[in-house]
Parts: structure tokens; C-alpha cells; sequence
DNA sequence: CCTATATTTGAATAATTGTTCATATATTCA
DNA sequence: TGAATATATGAACAATTATTCAAATATAGG
């Protein structure tokens, strides 16, 4: 296995663990739909603004959504039109194999 | 979002996290190819038997590998046909991704 | 039986991570 | 300027996790 092959799983990785969280997730999937504020995400999933906030940074930091202020309030939505195709994709088989 | 909309997230985050993980996509990969023995699998990743042998156990508990032995030795190979086409999936999406 | 080899297992450890809480920052409006 | 609201941030905490190490189990061959 050359370096690049083993760079290739650690990039892979990484992308699965930010996927592999329930709550991030979830926001993504709401972001799918419309670009929401911080707090109208809070109240969808009831968690606090924090919990959602720090989930946001983590996604932003990784370019899955983007930010604009108006206001007071922070709108979030997707950056990346490939992501959720990825998730759509995986979510589909997971619920393939779950029946068999 | 209803109770079961909240479990598909959770599945699905539950086989994001077991994908997250640099080693067991190794495993995967590795599988892929052929059934091996553990030790082929240390030897090939340059890790202890022990640590591959741990993550074995998850990738057999989550039905994603299936083991036979023969004689002394254990041979591990793939359970799950769909796996590794969602795992080729990702990979390809991310790469192009990251092109960009 | 005894030894050597392959694999598994359990405890321990270090590292990572998600949420909470308190506080800070930014913006609007009076 | 001051109060109110929205969001972000940092520290702390609990929980999870990957690897290591030592010991246990299983198998084959002498």
C-alpha cells in the first residue's frame, strides 16, 4: 500500500466521522430542504443554540454549509451539492440491508 | 421529525462511525480483493494482529465480514456485497471534491 | 502431553468527541 | 448608551474509542 492509498482511507475516514454523527446529520438534512437559521435548527431538533452552533463550526470548517448573516440571526445551507447525493446514496443501502 | 426519521439518522450514523475509521477501511479494502488471514492483514497494514483482530470483532458484529477457520489460522473476507460499493461511492465523490 | 503458532480476549491507557454552562461578541432598536 | 436577542466561543465533563500488553484459547504436529 503506497502513501497515497493510506492518504486516500485517512481522507475517507475523515469524511465518514463527520458523517458519523447523528446530530450533523440531522442538520444537513434539514439544510437539504431550505437554509435555516441557528436557532430554527435548535427548536427542529431540540438542542440547545450551542450544541447546534458548535455542529455548525465543525460543518463550515469542513465546507458542507456556508453562513450569512442578516441581522441578528446567522442562515446556514449547503456548500457542497455532492454531499447529500453521498448521504442519499448511503442511506438508501443502509436501509436495503436493515431488511435483509 | 417523527421517531422513525430520527432512527435513519441514528442507523445511518451508527455505519458512518464504523466507517470512520482508517483502519477498517483498510480491512475492507483489503478484503475486497481476496479473503486473508489476520496475520496476512497485520502483516499487510504493519499493525499488531491483536489490533486488527479487535477491529475484525466490530466489522463481524456489524455483519460487514464473515470468518472461517482453517486449522490454526482464521480466514476473514466480506459478508456484505453492498458495503464496498458505498465505500467506492464515497471514495470517488470525495476525491472529485477534493479537485475542487 | 508438550511445544509452537494463530487468534482472541480483557483490562488499561491515551486520545478524541459531543454537550453543557458561562461568558463573549455582534446586532438591532429604543 | 443601554437593554434585548442571536450566535459564537472556550473550558469542563462524561462518554466513547483505538491500540497495546498480557494472558487465554484453539489447533497441529512431534
Amino acid at each position: 500500500m503506497t502513501k497515497v492509498d493510506k492518504d486516500i482511507f485517512l481522507k475517507l475516514g475523515q469524511f465518514y466521522k463527520i458523517m458519523g454523527d447523528e446530530t450533523r446529520l440531522r442538520i444537513l438534512n434539514l439544510l437539504e430542504k431550505r437554509e435555516l437559521k441557528v436557532g430554527e435548527i435548535a427548536i427542529r431538533l431540540e438542542m440547545t443554540s450551542s450544541a447546534i452552533s458548535h455542529q455548525l463550526q465543525i460543518l463550515r470548517y469542513h465546507k458542507l454549509v456556508k453562513s450569512r448573516r442578516e441581522g441578528k440571526e446567522i442562515y446556514y445551507s449547503l456548500q457542497d451539492d455532492h454531499i447529500m447525493g453521498i448521504v442519499k446514496y448511503g442511506m438508501e443501502h443502509i436501509l436495503e440491508r436493515k431488511k435483509a
